[in-house]
RNA sequence: CGGGGUGUAGCGCAGUUGGUAGCGCACCUGGUUUGGGACCAGGUGGUCGCCCGUUCGAGUCGGGUCACCCCGACCA
């Protein structure tokens, strides 16, 4: 093996090298030189824009429009709503200045003291607050209600540390905020969209998510309910991967949404917000790949299937003609598919690369098999070839797409639910939260519990889930009457 | 902001008691190769993070400074 990959051997050393590293070598991203940011590299960023236009579809399939908004908010906007401010005021980028001038030396810039702004304005670390101070100005009768829009864009926050992907201060993403003229079109709005980011993440990443809402410290400043969709990563971590928040009608009554209902009474709009971002590359990552490298779902690969011959240079025009006659076929089945018979890498190279960037299907055209009227197929998730008639091949591939879309969200699947266990003893708990995995506990809903499990074992409270039997219990860290189970691990 | 560590070629690194900078990968040229990360030959590329000091002489010693990385606190 080469030198310069062995270090896909040595996930269960050090994950998070291992993930950082891989995300590198894969041509996923780099870390760029400004200080916390990143790059996002051609192979990435196709990955994410698949991402971007399936999400967008299954957004305008629920009523909801694209728009987008300024980014940068006037500092007063942010301090509206307390609990807002609260929560994001310590990781703000501020604009202060808006000139520069060349230094006395003339070999540089300095800030230009006379352009100092009479009132900052702070890079969005969300938008909330300059989209509610739009809506004010949309939003006057019931019947401009509900009032459903996206944007695209980057946010910042001044994050102390960061890790491609998962945690940067410059982040992609997609924010809703919608308003609603009741309560309870809201809160059903907010869960909606929960459902589709969970939707998204088992149908199309492969990766299965624990659904629930977020416990009141873990919850979005200036939401009611923050609703959660959180996966397990290979080294039992949890990663929030989206969320949902009712917001109520916090943001309505902090910059004066008002609007006339069917009784002619003013009433303030209700809220939601919810969101995902390229941290989701991140768990796409964390989830799938194994010590070859990343491993695609079929859904989101930007190149499904590729093509690579193996020949003298004398047998090449003949496999080429074969081989474009598959990729044209496949084309015409919806599969994307690169013939890659570029000379200036030998076969061997091609198969880890190709294996290394997670394209999960290839197929072998040697001059020998076309002989035989055969063709090598290799699927990226178990590794396994297999010869096949070149009849047919193409609708053979098109089933195999599919069946390796199901096969990496059992095993993800297969994988998270065997780490997920009950406990009920907290000195077990303790013990075996060591070793990651998802806990589901009963706990007796006070924060102070919830601060001792942190202060203690590192791992919070990810979400109250939905859809697990509830039942009445006893608090393993109070013991104090439970309500309820909650899931707890340790984040990323 | 605490506790560690590192700055030498695009990347990864070596550099002895101070003597004028080297290795692997990558890259370029030519040739031979091509069924699991090819080989041979030749070649390009560095004000050794920055400043000051000691010295005939500093990558190396001393002082300062900056940047980055890792472990915590903060977080999608």
């Amino acid at each position: 093996m080469a030198k310069e990959l062995e270090f896909l051997t040595k996930r269960s050393e050090d994950y998070s090298k291992w993930y950082n590293e891989l995300v590198v070598k894969a041509d996923l991203a780099e870390q760029s030189d400004v200080r916390g940011c990143m790059v996002i590299k051609p192979y990435g960023y196709a990955i994410w824009e698949k991402m971007q236009r399936i999400l967008d579809d299954m957004f305008k399939e629920t009523g909801v429009q694209n728009a987008y908004f300024p980014l940068l908010i006037p500092k007063n906007f942010l301090s509206r709503e307390a609990e807002h401010v609260e929560g994001f005021a310590k990781e703000c980028a501020v604009v202060t200045h808006y000139r520069l001038k060349t230094n006395e030396t003339h070999d540089g810039v300095v800030v230009d003291p006379a352009a100092k702004l009479e009132e900052e304005l702070i890079i969005r670390p969300t938008s909330e607050t300059i989209i509610w101070n739009t809506f004010k100005n949309w939003i006057h009768s019931y019947r401009d209600l509900p009032l459903l829009i996206n944007q695209w864009c980057n946010v910042m926050r001044w994050e102390m540390r960061t890790r491609l992907f998962l945690r940067t201060s410059e982040f992609l993403w997609q924010e809703g905020h919608t308003a609603h003229a009741t309560r309870e079109e809201a809160e059903t709005r907010a869960q909606q969209m929960l459902k589709v980011y969970a939707d998204f993440a088992e149908n199309y990443m492969a990766v299965p998510v624990v659904q629930g809402v977020k416990s009141e410290t873990e919850r979005f400043a200036g939401a009611l309910d923050t609703y959660t969709i959180e996966a397990m990563m290979q080294d039992g971590k949890a990663l929030q991967s989206g969320t949902s928040h009712f917001l109520g009608q916090n943001f309505g009554k902090a910059f004066d949404v008002q609007f006339l209902n069917k009784e002619n009474k003013p009433e303030f709009a209700w809220a939601t917000s919810w969101g995902v971002s390229t941290r989701l590359m991140g768990a796409l990552i964390m989830t799938h790949s194994d010590d070859n490298g990343l491993v695609l779902p079929p859904a989101l690969a930007p190149t499904q299937v590729v093509i690579i011959p193996i020949g003298k240079p004398n047998q090449m025009p003949e496999l080429d003609q074969k081989a474009n006659e598959i990729v044209k076929n496949l084309k015409a089945l919806s599969v994307s598919v690169k013939y890659d018979n570029s000379d200036n890498k030998r076969p061997g190279f091609k198969f880890a690369d190709y294996e290394l960037k997670g394209v999960p299907v290839r197929l072998v055209l040697g001059a020998r098999d076309l002989e035989q009227g055969i063709i090598e197929v290799m699927r990226r998730d178990t590794l396994e070839k297999e010869n096949v008639n070149i009849e047919g091949i193409e609708q053979y591939v098109h089933n195999l797409l599919d069946d390796i879309q199901k096969n990496i969200f059992k095993k993800a699947k297969d994988y998270r639910d065997a780490h997920i266990y009950e406990c009920e003893n907290y000195e077990e708990f303790k013990e075996r939260i060591k070793d990651g995995g998802f806990f589901l506990c009963p706990w007796d809903g006070t924060s102070e519990t919830e601060a001792q499990i942190k202060e203690e074992t590192q791992a919070t409270i990810r979400c109250v889930p939905f859809g697990i039997e509830q039942k009445p219990g006893i608090d393993m860290v109070s013991g104090k009457p439970s309500k309820a189970r909650v899931l707890i691990a340790r984040a990323y």
